[in-house]
DNA sequence: CTGAAAGCGCTTACAG
DNA sequence: CTGAAAGCGCTTACAG
């Protein structure tokens, strides 16, 4: 006997203190519970059934120091993005963190800049991960070069430089050209196009399939249309201001918040929608739901894209042969906004 | 030597390892990176520069196991949040992290939704964490109850119903109630209050701040003019359009997301704020700047209060008395929308 | 000031 | 099928 009646419900055991009350070795708790190791079926029942009604619940870290493992993932978080992107990155984290648990894995938090990265280099240090999930890239990122460094298995949502890390993305080129193109067969030829950081390797294919798209139909793109790394209501107002007077058919912007706005300068100079100009976006969040007219917009599923991301990195932890690139789909989706 | 010249760079040293190359203890080498007990300066010397040059970094997993430490803590986050929100958990986190890693701590994630805790649930049975910090709590709170039952040091972002939970708040109550009476003594009457669920402890709070100004003043509240529970686009505009036709003056929406869909509405009816209605809310998040306009706010200091209930929630693990409620200050910031 | 040894709570060859 | 023992990489009384 080891605890008193009274404390027994709190007592926390260890398997130590099963196998004893069991009068069992300790190995043969452990495979009861893991399932690995020949063990006859009835002295398994008689430990399940054991350790369900004393409440017995393994050391988790302890087991990982066993296996030389930790059972955590690390997720980097950029910690300046903006309001916009926000259901993006908690999507992509609600997949993580569902696919992370069915494996019994937890995620670790880590907010970095592109100018400070020493949050996850602490991370790291203190090897508290097996493996890490980036959710956004950038042209030199300084987290992949951190994480090539260290010769950890990692995953990125969006894509980089590198061959062997994981990439996993929604097609963003393609889809920005699909949107292109349809707009271009309606007959639209101006159109603008109103992005953030050309730094983003998203901001760069996005642009890449708005060109594709002029290339495929023998449209020349006016180079003057486009507006990259903008950011701000003064820039954004004054670049639309710019494209009016160059007779922009319809203004792309390259996230709901640059398209906000976009929005609410061309609601300022009375310019109706979609009149006198039509006006498209990406990410169809809810910063631009209700919006009037409905807007056009792509869509992408962040969260599908951060299961995705993390099942093909635990998969790679296991020591599977996995494909280094992914690309998952996307929605057009039509509305007022451009008709 | 234990490795060859080639792969000295990459080797990741045990604390046995740099014990057995510097030939002293591994006791030694413990105690010259902790700083715990006596040690001559001149081996504590020997052992940082050995440790600095070989790039030893002391595994904390295994540092936490023979502690009975985890070195994490756990950040619960509802899953369900509007996009509103966002801005607020964001900071949160923001300040959690930044806090807990000055400490060495790390954040181990954990979506849970008023219906289901069981993400929790794992984590704690897992045992992967020292402590936890929730950022939303709701009457009959299922996390605190969980939290409660397994006995772990917790802080709460909001309030509760027990006493022993570190809490950690905004002056909700106290906000909304200077907010109605700068209103209010303004002389505008007929306040409409527009909030959310009212299950929420931050909800009940605002409303009684708005209730205590009338009742200071001596001024009878229009129970008609509350709504709470409000959530949508449709309902949100059958409020306002009601609110109107019962002689309101002011809408006081209790987040942004409200307020954007009152915006919304009274923009499509083409009611003029502030000339006809004025607005007032909550968060002075990026969902309302910019808006033309100006929106009278709140606004609380989301990023302390991640930090602040970390900070207590790190002293009590420690085993420090810390007081178990706190309440951090806010600030009115009138603007155009309620000259 | 320093070290040998026990311990944190598990897993896993190895032997029987 | 089962167990004794070594090991994961640290910390920390205890003794010297």
């Amino acid at each position: 006997m080891i605890v008193s009646r009274e404390t027994e419900e709190k007592r926390i055991y260890t398997i130590d203190e099963v196998a004893r009350e069991l009068g069992v070795s300790k190995t043969t708790v452990s495979r009861a519970i893991s399932g690995k190791g020949r063990i006859s079926a009835e002295t398994r029942a008689r430990v399940k059934a054991f350790i369900e009604t004393h409440n017995y619940r393994p050391n988790a870290v302890a087991k990982g120091l066993a296996q030389s493992k930790t059972y955590n993932i690390g997720l980097v978080l950029p910690s300046d993005y903006a309001v916009s992107d926000l259901p993006f990155f908690q999507k992509c984290m609600a997949g993580i963190c569902e696919m992370a648990a069915s494996q019994d894995y937890d995620v670790v938090l880590s907010l970095v800049t592109e100018q400070d990265v020493s949050h996850l280099k602490r991370i790291l240090n203190n090897r508290k991960v097996d493996g890490v999930i980036s959710t956004r890239t950038t042209v030199n990122d300084p987290v992949i070069s951190l994480l090539r460094e260290e010769g950890l298995p990692f995953a990125v949502i969006g894509c980089c430089d590198a061959r062997e890390p994981i990439q996993v993305d929604s097609d963003h080129r393609e889809a920005c050209r699909e949107l292109t193109s349809i707009l271009l067969m309606k007959g639209i030829r101006r159109i603008g196009l109103v992005g953030g950081n050309s730094e983003h390797w998203v901001s760069k294919r996005r642009l890449q399939g708005y060109l594709d798209a002029h290339e495929e139909l023998g449209i020349p793109v006016a180079q003057e249309l486009v507006r990259m790394d903008q950011s701000g209501d003064l820039q954004v107002g004054k670049s639309v201001d710019e494209l009016l007077e160059l007779g922009v058919e319809c203004i792309v912007s390259m996230d709901d918040a640059l398209c906000r706005l976009v929005l609410l300068k061309l609601q300022e100079l009375h310019v109706s929608i979609p009149e006198q100009v039509k006006v498209a976006s990406f990410y169809n969040s809810t910063l631009l739901e209700q919006n009037l007219p409905p807007i056009t917009s792509l869509e992408f599923d962040a969260k599908e894209l951060g299961r995705t991301a993390c099942k093909l990195l635990l998969e790679r932890m296991a020591g599977q042969e996995v494909s280094n690139q992914l690309n998952l789909g996307y929605q057009v989706i039509l509305r007022e906004s451009t008709k």
